[in-house]
This record gives C-alpha cells, sequence and structure tokens, in this order.
DNA sequence: TTGTATGCGTTATCAC
DNA sequence: GTGATAACGCATACAA
C-alpha cells in the first residue's frame, strides 16, 4: 500500500449510489426531506467505503469550525492541564476539537498565538493570560468578529468577556484567617506578580485578614517571587535572616510553599511548631509532603468544562447578556503543615 | 461593535491596491515573480486592514492543514502533560496547530476521536494507547492514506510505525538491580496491565534482574493493579499480610509507589529500612515525598519534541526508511527510599 | 423527495 | 510581473 489513496468524498459516494451529491450530503446530516431508504443507502455506503467528512470544506462552507482555541502559560502544570482536560471533556461531548497553545508565560508569544488561531478560525478562544502580559489588543479582533472570549483563572480586567475565576481575595482571606484562629500573629506571605489579578487579590485578602484582627502589615514579612519551588525555598531562607522570624507563612502557590517548607525541614526546624505553612491549589505535591501541606484547592477540572460550556453555548452579543463572571467556589483544605495537634492522615 | 464585521479576504485587498487577487496571494507568500514594490504595498495593506489568511480555505486547496492530532489517555497527568508540552513546542516553531484529544484509557473513545482527527485532515497523528485498546484498525485509514502516525510511550507493536520510547526493560532492569545492590533478596513488584507493552517490559526486566542474580521468583510478591495512589496502598497491605513479606519494592508509576509508602509509614514502618521502594516516571511528588523516592526519570518533554519532529520531518513512505523506533535514555534517580544510608538532600 | 447550480477563500495553471 | 479562471469538498437556495 505505497500510494495514498486519496480521501472519499461526497461524489464518490453519489457515483456510487446513481444519486446526486446533494442527496448525499443531506442524507448524511440526516436531513428529514430525504427518503429513508435512500438516507440508510447513503449512510451503509458511506461507512462501507470509509468515509470521513472534509472539515476543512465543510467549514469553509459553513463558516462554523466547531474548533475551541486555547492559550494557556504553560499545560504541564497540575492545574493548568486539569483545567484543560476539563475543557476538552465537554469539547469532546459537543463535537469540539481543541486546539492547544501555551505562551510560555510571554506577552510576544500570546499574540502569535491568538493570531494563528484567529486563522483557524476558532469559534470561540479560552486565554489565561501570560505573566508578561499588560496590553490586550490580540483579543479586540476576536470580540469584533463576535467570537466569544473566555478567561479563566488569569483574566483581563480591561476587556468585558466572560471570565471564570475564584475569588481569590474570600481564598486569601480565609486562609491567612485560618492561621489566626490558630492563634499566630507574625504571618509572612510569599506574593507573585502584581499585575496579574489573582496573585493581588490573593495578598490584598491577607491583608485584609490581618487588619480585620488588629494584627500590623509588616512590609518585611511580604516578599515577591514568581513562586516557584526554588524561590520558595530562598525567600524562607530571607525571612530566617529577617529582624521579626514569622510563626506562620501564606504562600500563594503550593510550589512556593513546599519550597519554603523542605528549606525548614533542612535546617531541623518545624513545620507548623516553628513555622505553620498554607499554600494554594492543592497540587498533587501537597498531600504528599510531609507535613501535608494545608490549601486552598480550587476546581480546575470544573473550571474548564464551565469555560467550554460559556465559549459553546455563548448567546449573541446583541442579546441581553452581554457578559458573565462566574466564580467557583474554593475550599480550604486544613492539613498538618498549619494545625499543632497534628492529626494527620495519610490516606486521602 | 454589535454587528461581527466580516473576516478580511485577499480579494478586499486586491480591491482596495487595485490589483488582482491572485497577485495578492503571491505577494503575501513572498513569491519572487512579484515585483518588490507591490510586495510591500500588499504587505502593509494586509497589516493596515487586519488581514489573518484563512487556514481552512487553504487548507482544502492545499490539502495540507498543517495540523497535528494529538491522542492520550489523560492529559493531566506529569508525564503526559510534559510529553504534550513537548509536542506544542515544535509544533508552535514549525508553524504547526496541535490538536489534543484524550481517551480516557477507552478504547471506544480512542477510535472516535481517531475519526474525529481524520475528519480534520491532520498532517500526522501522536498516540500513546488507551488501556484497554487492543485492535488497531482505527490507525489503518492513517496509514493508508500516507499520514504519519508516531506512537509514544504506549505504543502499537502490530503496526509498522514510527515509536518514540524508552527501553522499559532495561529500566525495570536497573531499578531491580539497584535493590539488589543494596543487598535486598526479597523483592516484590506491582505490575500494570500487561497487554500495556511497556508494563510488560517493565515486570520482564525485574524478573531477568531476580534471575541473573539467583533469585527466585515468587508470584505471590507480584501483584497487578491499575497502579494508582490508592491500589499501591492496598496492594501494600496485601503484601504485608502475606507469607513473606518482601524488604523492597519495585512499582510501574509513581504513583503506586507513593501510596505503597505512605502505608508503610501510616503503619510505624520505615522506609527505607523495613521496605525499601523505587517508583517509575519522577513525577513532582517523588522528590517531595519523604523519604524522597528512588525512581525512573523518562526525558517527557524530549519525548514529544522527538514525536513531533518525525511526524513533521517524515519522509514519504516510498523512500527507503519505512518507520523508525527512536529509543530514549532513562536515568535511575537514587533518592532516601531506597538506600540505607540516608544522605538525603532535600534541595533538588 | 431529489437534482442543479453556486459560493465559501485560497492556490495553482495557464495565458498575456 | 501580473491577471483570469478553475478547483479543492461541502452545504444550501432554488427548481423540479
Amino acid at each position: 500500500m505505497n500510494r495514498g489513496k486519496k480521501a472519499i468524498t461526497i461524489y464518490d459516494i453519489a457515483e456510487a449510489l446513481g444519486v446526486s451529491s446533494a442527496t448525499v450530503s443531506r442524507a448524511l446530516k440526516n436531513n428529514k426531506s430525504i427518503g429513508a431508504a435512500t438516507t440508510k443507502a447513503v449512510q451503509e455506503m458511506a461507512n462501507r467505503m470509509g468515509y470521513h467528512p472534509n472539515k476543512m470544506a465543510s467549514s469553509l462552507r459553513t463558516k462554523k469550525t466547531k474548533t475551541i482555541g486555547v492559550i494557556f502559560s504553560w499545560i504541564n502544570r497540575p492545574f493548568i492541564s486539569s483545567v484543560i482536560s476539563g475543557i476538552e471533556d465537554i469539547a469532546n461531548q459537543e463535537g469540539y476539537n481543541v486546539i492547544i497553545s501555551q505562551s510560555n508565560d510571554f506577552y510576544k508569544k500570546e499574540v502569535s498565538n491568538a493570531h494563528t488561531l484567529l486563522s483557524s478560525r476558532v469559534d470561540g478562544l479560552i486565554v489565561s493570560l501570560a505573566m508578561e502580559t499588560t496590553q490586550y489588543d490580540h483579543f479586540n479582533t476576536f470580540l469584533q468578529n463576535n467570537i466569544p472570549v473566555v478567561f479563566v483563572d488569569r483574566i483581563c480586567p480591561d476587556l468585558d468577556t466572560d471570565r471564570i475565576i475564584i475569588d481569590n481575595f474570600d481564598a486569601g482571606y480565609t486562609a491567612t484567617k485560618h492561621l489566626i484562629d490558630q492563634g499566630f500573629r507574625q504571618i509572612a506571605h510569599l506574593e507573585g506578580a502584581q499585575n496579574r489579578l489573582i496573585f493581588k487579590e490573593r495578598k490584598e485578602g491577607y491583608v485584609a485578614a490581618l487588619r480585620d484582627h488588629g494584627i500590623e502589615i509588616n512590609e518585611d514579612l511580604i516578599l515577591y517571587s514568581r513562586l516557584s519551588y526554588e524561590e520558595g525555598w530562598q525567600s524562607m531562607e530571607k525571612l530566617l535572616r529577617g529582624k521579626t522570624i514569622p510563626k506562620a507563612l501564606f504562600c500563594s502557590t503550593d510550589n512556593a510553599a513546599i519550597g519554603a517548607l523542605q528549606c525548614l525541614k533542612s535546617k531541623g526546624l518545624r513545620v507548623p511548631h516553628d513555622v505553620a505553612i498554607i499554600g494554594f491549589n492543592d497540587d498533587p505535591t501537597a498531600r504528599i509532603i510531609d507535613p501535608p501541606l494545608t490549601t486552598i484547592s480550587q476546581p480546575s477540572v470544573e473550571m474548564g468544562r464551565i469555560a467550554a460550556q460559556q465559549v459553546i453555548k455563548k448567546r449573541p452579543y446583541n442579546e441581553s447578556v452581554k457578559s458573565e463572571t462566574i466564580i467557583l467556589k474554593t475550599k480550604l483544605v486544613i492539613r498538618g503543615s498549619s494545625v499543632i495537634e497534628d492529626v494527620r492522615a495519610f490516606y486521602p
């Protein structure tokens, strides 16, 4: 089988059956104007001949591609790959394809990805912004052409589009309050890039919780980084060298929290007895580390599903609803890293 | 901006410039038969008008979609999402789109995904088989139509296609030998579905290593499961209730290994002193758990990159090379879970 | 209930 | 160098 046989078209089926291509086209879509017998004959023949409809041709004609474009920073991160899994789930159910691209947190790559997806004439776009991005022109063409854009997690405050998010302020507040409730008052925070709303709001929640409980904000206890494992470790070292060593720590990612935790362990300090820790995301590592990490869990797969549903079910803009912001619930998962009486359960 | 303006075409540019659409088409592709001045004018106008080429039309005409289809079991797993990240990386570099679908380890979904991707007329296919799959007809159409199919990790032994794999036998052998070298002789194994080659070969490596060192195979020490965290835990419990309690354990996934490890810890047993453990994959959890898990690491991102390169660069079948099997190196990452003199480093 | 004819936006084959 | 035109495979308005 050396030469590629060329793909079967509706014309081939039509010829084999002695009917017109129009009839075949209709019969394949179960158009009721076609007789039951013909319809059956066409579909059987299509099967027998190994027909696979050409999506390009159909899309060109109907101007619908049944394709969702996706742009995320990195797809190999627990939270993000779960969101994508959710997107793919619904898309598949609804007969949509998903084209995935990653920005690697670069503005330029995000723009280029957006252009590519525009050329692919996606029917909708799901985006979580790159760390760098502060300009949003590359999404305008989508909006102008009435292609629904849904932001997930790292949203765009300036654009009036659908958004699927969690209440990051509330989550930050809850996490910090939990530490306060355990009796801690010197509470540090590892913050992320403040031009991304999620990190800004988590920090604001932290600050508000302290304020509400009469605890003064100590800027020395707030450290900025990109919140990787390594940076979590380094930040902890910096904190340990500081004037006031915190008794507790709220981190805006699990990675940073776990880095900090390992740093403490490496120096013979105990968690939570010397420093209590809370992370953010509930990555698989969180329940595995010893002590297991208290953290904020987000419904990642669900976020993806909802995002896909929004894109697919989206009403046209000229109806009453212009854009929707859907806020999902988070959960404070309390584990050993923040609670002194260590009732730690190994089993999930 | 309520009504969607319809997308710009080469005709719009042609009209604006008073040239023909053919000239525009050529100029946009930097065809040298077009004068430098015209070319420049066209490209500038295209930019100014916000032109984005319609991929559907172009694909229909050229019969090339510049799209790679991908089928994996689940995309939210560390190893797999890294492979995909690698694929996307190269694809992006080469101007290809990536359409992702997951089989959820179901045969039926894999077949349906394959059909969808066929309809999308992907220029190539990258697959890692579902757990269930034992029939491979759904890939034949691709091969007959000369669409390159590359299997990654979970390959198809019956189909003559490109493959990107690791030497699972060697890895299983190396892992087991490492345990033997530490002085262990009662070594158990948690195996996966034997109809997937990767698990079969890992087990065969384990068996061979034991044989080569004069250790008898004890079938009671070989337990089958789907190798999840929970199943790893349960398998460990079963082993602990057995006649001969193993001194060491080689698991075909990190998840199972970590489940087993946590089970031991929950019962007050110590790793590696009571039971030494080795996993497989080097998931992020492996270096985080206490003690850190000795495991086999695979170059996951690299596997993805190579798979994408194979798909894109693929020579036509009528040249001399028909198919290639690329075997990548694995590495035994030795950590605290398998070595008694616990020189454990917390820092990566 | 079915057939005919046209166009979707590109590219490629001719011709000039 | 550039222009006219056909063709890719499908869906649909209009006829019959």
